[in-house]
Order: C-alpha cells, then structure tokens, then sequence
DNA sequence: AAATTCGCCAACCGCCACGTT
DNA sequence: CAACGTGGCGGTTGGCGAATT
C-alpha cells in the first residue's frame, strides 16, 4: 500500500468503495473536503471525487462506446478541442475520463491518420458546415436560469417552445421530450460554431467566460443518440430554422 | 514457457476559476 | 485587494492483463 504523507494513494479497495458509496448515499454528492472526516478514509478530497465520478457513480455506463457515441466523439471533438468534460455531457452515462482515455486509446491516431490522408467522408463534412449565427451571453434563452420552458421566439421569429426535460436533477429518470428537441439541438449547436467562430477569430483570454452557465447548459433537453445523430446529418436544414 | 511489448484504464498531479473571508 | 479554500479540468503516469516474440 502506498501511503505518503499520510494519505493513502493508488487502487481502492472494496472496503473503501463501501464507506464512500454509503457516505454519498447518506449525505449527497458534494463537499468533497468532508468526504475524509465523514467516513474516516485515508483519502484526499481529489481523489474520493474522482473514485465517486469516475467510478462508482451508479450513472455511469460499464459498456463499450457505441458506434452512436464514437460519431459523437469525434464530431464534438472537431468543434471543441480536447474539451473532455463538455464531450462528455453530451454523452449520458460517460465521464471526462471515459472520453479522454478512448480518444487516446482510439481515436487520436485515426484522426491524425485521416488528417494526413483525407477521406471523401471528411470532405463533405467540412462542406455542410453550418452558418454561423451570432450569438452573445445576453441572449435571453442562456440566461434563463431555473426556467423550464424556454420559447426560441425570445431570440427569433420561430414560435417553436423547447421544453425542458431533464434540468439539473441526476436523478430524474423522466424521459425526454423528443418532439420538442430540434431546436434545442440547433441552439445547443449554434452556440458551439459560435464559440468556433471566435476562437479562430481573436485570442481570447478565458474560453469558459464564452460558455453559457453551466446550469443553463444542462437545461437543454436530452435526447437518444439516434435522434441526436439524425439531427447532426441534417445540420442544413437545422441552421435555417 | 519465459521475456518483452503493447494497450487500456484508473488514478494522480498541477493548474485554474470562483467564492468567501 | 489579497489570501485562502474548494471544486473542477486536462495532461500524464503507473499498473496490470493480453498479445507477441
């Protein structure tokens, strides 16, 4: 067992795993500094935040990535850079790490091979780029904080109503309103090629400060990874809503 | 069968942003 | 305004099993 400095350091046991699962479950997810005291672990803060969001969480998903999940990966990844948790919020079920170790594992050296000797396939994607529209953070549907209905009429002339499913509750296990998610979907897109836009433009200094508030950014409905993908193919006809 | 290399993934480290005092 | 504490992120490492020599 490695221990320096008092603290406990590499693999966890099982008894370990117990105490911080029990600890969760009674007191919630969050102030991680009291995780040690709570359960008498001989862990630090980081690494019992890590073990829960990483590993124990019973969110997470234990299988492969689907073919679903890999397309997703690499297109998010071509708009956002190595932005791994932003990756993986799109992604129900996967963490940061679970995105960033398949990139790694492989992804990475297909992308560069694919770089150096395009495909016909990476051809049309960079032709179906979507218009840029502009957008700012006083954009009325990214600051509506705690709002469960959010109508794209407050930013254009569409009359079509986003409703909110899934808002910030991990537990919710309601299903999402999938008549209601194009938009979102496009809205969720939009704001992406926006922050592009800016990146190739002008050397900012805090790429987060570009971001909606990350509560807003959950708000935005969930949807399977087939109606996602079936969107993403279909990017033209999202972009002149 | 033994040694070596490879691939995967859990875990750690250092840094940054933000809130509080 | 500065110092400090905390949460969170991305990059990297180390260990282990599988595959190869």
């Amino acid at each position: 067992m490695d221990n320096i400095g008092g603290l406990k350091k590499g693999a966890w046991s099982h008894e370990e795993d117990e105490l911080l699962k029990a600890c969760i479950n009674e007191y919630g997810e969050g102030k991680w500094h009291l995780i040690p005291q709570r359960t008498g672990l001989n862990r630090c803060r980081k690494s019992c935040r890590l073990r829960w969001l990483n590993y124990l969480s019973p969110n997470i998903k234990r299988e492969r990535f689907s073919e679903d999940e890999v397309d997703m990966i690499l297109r998010l990844h071509n708009l956002l850079g190595n932005r791994w948790s932003l990756i993986a919020g799109r992604l129900p079920g996967r963490t940061a790490n679970d995105v960033k170790n398949y990139w790694t594992a492989h992804l990475a050296k297909k992308v560069v091979s694919e770089k150096e000797n395009p495909k016909e396939t990476m051809k049309a994607h960079e032709i179906i780029k979507p218009k840029p529209i502009t957008l700012s953070t006083h954009q009325p549907w990214l600051n509506l904080k705690g709002k469960h209905n959010v109508s794209r009429s407050d930013c254009d002339d569409s009359e079509t109503k986003i409703s909110n499913q899934v808002g910030t509750d991990c537990a919710s296990t309601s299903q999402p309103n999938l008549e209601n998610a194009p938009i979102p979907s496009a809205m969720w897109y939009d704001t992406l090629w926006n922050l592009e836009e800016q990146l190739n433009s002008e050397d900012i200094g805090s790429y987060s400060s570009l971001l909606p508030a990350e509560d807003n950014f959950m708000e935005f409905p969930d949807v399977d990874n087939s109606f996602w993908d079936s969107n993403l193919c279909d990017l033209d006809s999202l972009w002149d809503l």
